[in-house]
Formats: C-alpha cells, sequence, structure tokens
DNA sequence: GACCAGGCACATC
DNA sequence: GATGTGCATGGT
C-alpha cells in the first residue's frame, strides 16, 4: 500500500477513535506563541500552570513580558523546568516580536510560510518543533508540526525507515496530505493523543488501537 | 526513586 | 550527519 492512503487511513483511524481534540489551547495567538517555548520538553500541564499564573498577574502581554527583566522571568517561570534558559528563549522571541512586528503576532500572519519559518528558526531557542507549532497554531499557517510522539508512533509503526530527520517526517506528511490548516492540526494533536495514551516509551502498548491494523503493513 | 514530559544549542567525532 | 550533554521542574 501507498504511504499516501497509509497517513490518510492512520488519519481516519485516529479520528475514529478519539474524535476531535481541539487544538491548540490558548486564547490569543500569543499565548499560543509562549506555550510553544514553554512546552519544549516538557508536561504540558506544567506550562499551564505557568500560563495561569501570567494570566491572573495580567502579565501574558509582549510588552508587559518586554519589561520584566529576565531573572524576575526565569523566577516566574521556575514550574515548566529549565526556567533560565526559557526566559532566555521567550525574551528573544519578544525582541524578534517588537523589531519585526510591533510586537504583535497578529502581524506576522500577514508573511508568508516561506518567509516565516527560517525566521523563526533563525531565534536562538525556537527550534523546527517550536517554529511549526507557532506557525500552524497561531499563525494558522499549514505546515506539519513533528514531535516527539509523531516520531515514535512512525517508528514503532514502520511508516518511516530508520535515520529519519525531523525534516524527513515533516515532509512525508506535507508532501502526501493537502495542506489544509485544520487538517495539519487535527492531525498533530491526534497523534499527541494516541501517544500519551497508547504509544509510550515503554512497555510498548498491544492495546494500542493500531496494533493490528491491516493499512499500517 | 526512577522515569517521563508536546526541544534546543553546542561540542565532538 | 550522527551522537552525547546540559538545561530542571513536577507528575506517575
Amino acid at each position: 500500500m501507498e504511504r499516501v492512503d497509509r497517513l490518510q487511513n492512520l488519519y481516519q483511524r485516529l479520528w475514529e477513535v478519539f474524535g476531535p481534540q481541539g487544538w491548540w489551547p490558548g486564547d490569543s495567538p500569543f499565548e499560543v506563541a509562549v506555550g510553544a517555548i514553554l512546552t519544549q520538553n516538557t508536561n504540558w500541564h506544567n506550562v499551564a500552570r505557568v500560563i495561569a499564573q501570567l494570566k491572573q498577574t495580567e502579565q501574558l502581554a509582549p510588552l508587559r513580558l518586554m519589561e520584566i527583566g529576565e531573572a524576575e522571568l526565569a523566577q516566574i517561570l521556575r514550574p515548566v523546568g529549565y526556567y533560565n534558559l526559557k526566559a532566555r528563549r521567550l525574551k528573544n522571541f519578544l525582541d524578534f516580536l517588537f523589531f519585526y512586528y510591533q510586537g504583535s503576532v497578529e502581524n506576522m500572519a500577514a508573511a508568508s510560510l516561506e518567509n516565516l519559518r527560517p525566521a523563526l528558526l533563525s531565534i536562538k531557542g525556537i527550534g523546527p518543533e517550536t517554529a511549526d507549532s507557532i506557525l500552524l497554531y497561531a499563525l494558522e499557517k499549514p505546515t506539519f508540526v513533528v514531535d516527539a510522539y509523531t516520531f515514535r508512533i512512525c517508528h514503532r509503526h514502520d511508516l518511516v525507515n530508520d535515520p529519519c530527520s525531523y525534516e524527513d517526517l515533516r515532509q512525508l506528511f506535507m508532501a502526501q496530505l493537502p495542506p489544509e490548516v485544520p487538517l495539519f492540526k487535527e492531525y498533530h494533536a491526534l497523534l499527541v493523543r494516541l501517544g500519551k495514551e497508547f504509544c509510550r516509551p515503554k512497555p510498548r502498548c498491544e492495546l494500542c488501537p493500531l496494533f493490528g491494523q491491516d493499512f499500517l503493513k
């Protein structure tokens, strides 16, 4: 079976099992972008707590975060882990946002995906997954987000050959799916859902709804 | 107490 | 281009 069919069948199967996921949680594009940086290698639960705290103190705004010193910001970010690193990374993103877009994530959306992606990747602390998350979920640009779950699921079900880079996997999905933002959002969210519940690092879970699915062979 | 979580930069080979 | 390491808290 062609890979294109497998990826489309996989999506259908995930949709049947889990239904719509409604990602990404966030009241504004800026909040989504902040969440993308804070959730790097971190449980979302911890990120949600910090975001709630920032909201409660009315600090979840570009200008307010620009005004906070990096050391103070780091203390606020403690619960997400890597807090010194993430304070620096968030500051780098804010610098970019104010230098090019008057501090407005909404303003970024006027630029093209082709221009924005390399620009985001040039920010120290924004790697491919964070860039694609911001582009897809905050800016509604049709780029596929690959994460640790995507790698694990694709490898465990032999959807990809072994050495497989982030870009390999992203291109695989993008080449074989229509470039539709709602589809890309939902697909990634469904992969995360599957990964969290069934595709754990160990042990391999035989209750996985993909286990024994003919279309994966 | 070990293991894991919606990565990334940097050094080294 | 692959591989190893530091960054760090909180949940299971």
